[in-house]
DNA sequence: TGTACATCAGTGAACGCGCGTTCACTGATGTAC
DNA sequence: TGTACATCAGTGAACGCGCGTTCACTGATGTAC
């Protein structure tokens, strides 16, 4: 006996989430079905049951961690001080990093952002809108943003937080080819710097409408 | 007799491309099925085979269809043009208005585009990355940027349709609600002319790096 | 340490259901004369 | 205009299949003494 009961039961319960997260990459959490994962898991449809309500149950996990990882990708890049060409640069590192280590996660997420069930969705809205939050406050204690009003902020945040979507989309897209990836990388990094021009040049530039 | 028979089969394949693409709002089109669709249209599930071979052709038309009201909305933005004003405020406008009208086209985009099968993604990547290029030869013939490269040229471009991609997706989960569109199209005006701001204070003021 | 019993992850048969697809059909619409 | 025949959108029965779920089970692991 190399593993307890306790062990080997939680190995499966992980083999599990892994295959649910692998099966559901060609198409949608909504298209999976309970023998499917059952089969690549390597155990009889009924097993399942062992470990989960339902497919349903399932997803709700796949959801819960999924955000975890979104979360802990926030901690990092919030923790990131420093200059303007330390938060651009880093911020998009630790951005591909995290989506290198839990790859699947975040194609979960942006999948089911657009396809899963209602509920799904909202919550991932939600979870999305909280991170706009966040970065508006951050936004709001740099140097140059006194003047701001809380829409400006809350629109600027938003800005960011679409165009960085879209990157860890295309990052998830690219399948980890190395070219593809750092020009993506580069690309993010130059379009962060273009909407922190703008940003700094905002009030002092007004928009000539 | 109303109509002549090519008439009432053409209501039908109408009928069938529309119940396919209300059923599938709630999932995607992996997760539809061909009797569903025979029910929602009120005919017996072999009566599908009258107008399409399979569900998968039925998507590839859906694609044809939604990728007709995308090329229509790119006409109709860059038949528009102006200063600089009028290009932000029209642009979106003309965004709203075929979003509205073709609603459940852009909805069918904005989901295959994250959770459809490996070709659809494709396309509509491909698709969008058409857009991106128009995009960028328009931003080349707009004054200011003549000593741009083309790169960034291309990063500019990438910028703004990431943000309106973000933009239509919100639209369409707004779900019609007057309130909370008209804070979505403020802040899509917003946020395109303070990246126009940064465009234009690009090369002037060139990143700390 | 050895034995007797409890736990429980995984099994396998069986169920009713919705699925895509086949086939021969019906009867209203359309056409040729 | 009237008749005889052709077309073909939609029908309905039938098929084999994968689905989720139930149930009683097995046998290795864990525990109490």
């Amino acid at each position: 006996m190399t593993q307890t009961r306790v062990e080997r039961k939680e190995r499966t319960r992980r083999a599990i989430l892994d295959a649910a997260l692998g099966l559901c990459e060609d198409s949608s959490l909504v298209a999976l079905s309970l023998r499917q994962v059952a089969k690549e898991v390597g155990i009889v449809p009924t097993g399942f049951y062992r470990h989960f309500d339902s497919i349903e149950s399932l997803g709700l996990t796949l959801v819960d961690e999924s955000f975890a990882s979104l979360r802990a990708l926030l901690r990092d890049v919030r923790r990131n001080q420093g200059d303007f060409h330390a938060i651009v640069d880093g911020s998009v590192s630790i951005l591909v990093e995290h989506v290198h280590r839990q790859r699947s996660h975040f194609a979960f997420i942006a999948r089911e952002r657009a396809a899963g069930q209602p509920a799904v969705r909202d919550a991932i809205r939600h979870e999305i809108d909280l991170c706009e939050r966040e970065l508006a406050t951050d936004l709001a204690h740099l140097p140059g943003t006194d003047a701001w009003s809380t829409d400006d902020l809350r629109v600027l945040s938003s800005l960011i937080v679409s165009a960085m979507v879209a990157v860890t989309e295309d990052i998830v897209a690219a399948g980890g080819r190395p070219e593809a990836e750092a020009q993506i990388v580069e690309t993010a990094r130059t379009q962060l710097r273009m909407v922190l021009v703008g940003a700094m040049n905002w009030r002092s530039t007004p928009p000539p409408a």
